[in-house]
DNA sequence: AGATTTTAGTTAAGCGGTTAACTATACGAC
DNA sequence: GTCGTATAGTTAACCGCTTAACTAAAATCT
């Protein structure tokens, strides 16, 4: 592969002559500009990023930081839309984007996460962050490397979706659907800082409607769809009647509808499930599934878009998305 | 951060040998050994991965390569399990994942994938290689760049799904189910070299029986969901009597089932749909979908694992992985 | 015209590692 | 005691690029 130099000698000037036409810096005469423009098009240089990153520190890579919190990230699809928002935006920008995986360990910060930060090759950080206690993006900011949170973790930047208010709407849709024996499937909200905040839009809209948000039964699952059905089934024989299930990630509500079915009940009919995040499962699964959808895309775009202007120092604003319930046949209206 | 001569310096010793100690050269005293290592502790040292790969060409690094071709690659539930493979891979051999989504152009090929391969910032290349014509594994190779292909490509190592013998199951399928009206949702296969090795079985499994697969009506998508739906207008608009269809992938299968019963159609009653790739909504979609398992999270662990074979300069075998028809209620039995 | 500033380009010093080449001991063998 | 050879460690060149510092010529100002 030609260097620089190969360039420089081919075109007759310097090595640093190149490096400006490159990076379009002045002091360079039109003449001379051509002729080096001339010889990288001849013998098809490309730069060596590895060298380039040596003196300048632009890697021209971001880094997507997806913790292991429960199961892989590409199980879960609503990971799989945000990537595909922030992959986006890095390909318009010309920027390669890394994938790290770190798994989340309460004592210490996963060593190959930590590798990735001190390395010096990624430029900059997007952390989904909900784990109480730890983040990643904190950790990246402490190093000196560009970072935006996604979620519910303070930051310095932070993109995320108003959980609070999606789990209002959602509360709200079951309770003026005529719902009153309401049953919870959730996850360890101590492991979630956005489950959290859905609990809390939910007991807000109870509380509107003078229903007692803390009598309702709740179970906890882990967001996989066989915790769905397990979760359901322990919460049924806890509590037999209630008429409809608030999921707090779809997979779960598809886990819990399908054990619904297996066991002779008829979703909507004798129960009702709702979900959140609006997978792409949910539009077709049987029933379909009234959900929250919280633009996932958007939040991946926003967040890199954030990042790239961090790296151009500029300062980028908080982004809160607003969610939207989305209505479908999973939950059934009762007088 | 702290450089290796931090290091050396704080333990008193040459920068050689600190480089000796953390890559377990011979020649280094337990005592010295010992006295690097705290070192590195004590300042939190981490190697600079530019540094290490401007001189010894390791960066830790691979690439995946999955292009779009119709639509973001992201929306391909298949390709998703591929790279939940690979990840699992390339995290156990502690490297980072770089994600790279060229452009397919019959011209040219997509720039910023060039720059990567000529950037020598990744040490090796797995790339879905399905399209005929252009190889982006071969793109690689022919820089002196490890790769290997998934998919149907010829190319120095190979990782594939038995796509032949997956078509003949799945027609196997249909025809032992009774079906005789037997019409085809594909995709072009002049773009697609999976889609014409399938077809290929399929061909095979009907003249076995005595079928004239010629006969066949067929209609091609671009395996979006959307196209499925418009797919099946046109197919039965032509020939309005089969009694079931066969689409070469889930996505489209799941597209028709719709438009089939938002149309008056019961499925599998009426019409029976087949599909292709086992996706997860595959399983949970009304009526569920017969389909063919590809395995793709195994495919994708044995790309990365067969790359990281040739980085070790070991010649790895070419994998054929079979798959397996999975049977579920959208396929009716006919007398 | 002479002094000053701007423009155009070169030289060379790193960036942080790796490694070939070299030096200096220590250890056996004869 | 001498020689040969492992062993232990150092020195310094180099990977390919960027950029501060420098020189020289041209343009602008007094």
């Amino acid at each position: 592969m030609p260097t620089l130099r190969d360039v420089a000698e081919y075109a007759g000037v310097s090595t640093a002559t190149v490096s400006k036409v490159l990076s379009n810096k002045p002091y360079v005469s039109d003449a001379v500009r051509e002729k080096v423009l001339q010889a990288v098009e001849e013998l098809e240089y490309t730069p060596n990023l590895a060298a380039r990153a040596l003196t300048s520190g632009r890697t021209n890579t971001i880094a997507a930081v997806f913790p292991y919190v429960f199961d892989p990230v590409f199980k879960d699809p609503f990971v799989m839309k945000i990537l595909e928002g922030v992959e986006q935006v890095c390909t318009d920008n010309r920027y390669n984007l890394l994938l790290s995986t770190p798994r989340v360990n309460d004592d210490a910060i996963d060593p190959i996460y930590q590798q990735l930060l001190l390395s010096g090759y990624t430029e900059g950080v997007i952390a989904i962050d909900n784990v109480p206690g730890v983040s990643f993006a904190a950790e990246a900011e402490k190093r000196g490397i560009a970072s935006v949170v996604l979620g519910h973790h303070d930051g310095e930047t932070q993109v995320q979706s108003d959980n609070r208010n999606g789990g209002y709407q959602l509360m709200q849709a079951v309770l003026d659907s005529g719902h009153h024996a309401i049953g919870i499937i959730s996850a360890p909200d101590s492991l979630n800082l956005a489950i959290k905040e859905r609990l809390g839009g939910m007991a807000c809209a109870a509380r509107e409607a003078n229903v007692p948000f803390a009598a309702m039964p709740i179970v906890d699952g882990d967001f996989s769809t066989g915790s769905g059905a397990s979760a359901i089934q322990r919460l049924l024989s806890q509590t037999p009647d209630v008429s409809v299930i608030i999921c707090l990630n779809d997979r779960m509500a598809i886990g819990a509808m399908q054990w619904l079915q297996h066991n002779g009940y008829a979703v909507p009919y004798d129960i009702s499930v709702v979900g959140y995040d609006n997978i792409p499962l949910a539009e077709f699964c049987y029933p379909p599934l009234t959900t929250v959808d919280q633009q996932p895309v958007k939040l991946g775009e926003y967040a890199a878009r954030s990042l790239f202007q961090k790296l151009n120092k500029e300062a980028p604003p908080n982004v809160v998305l607003p969610p939207q319930l989305i209505r479908r046949g999973s939950l059934a209206v009762r007088q």
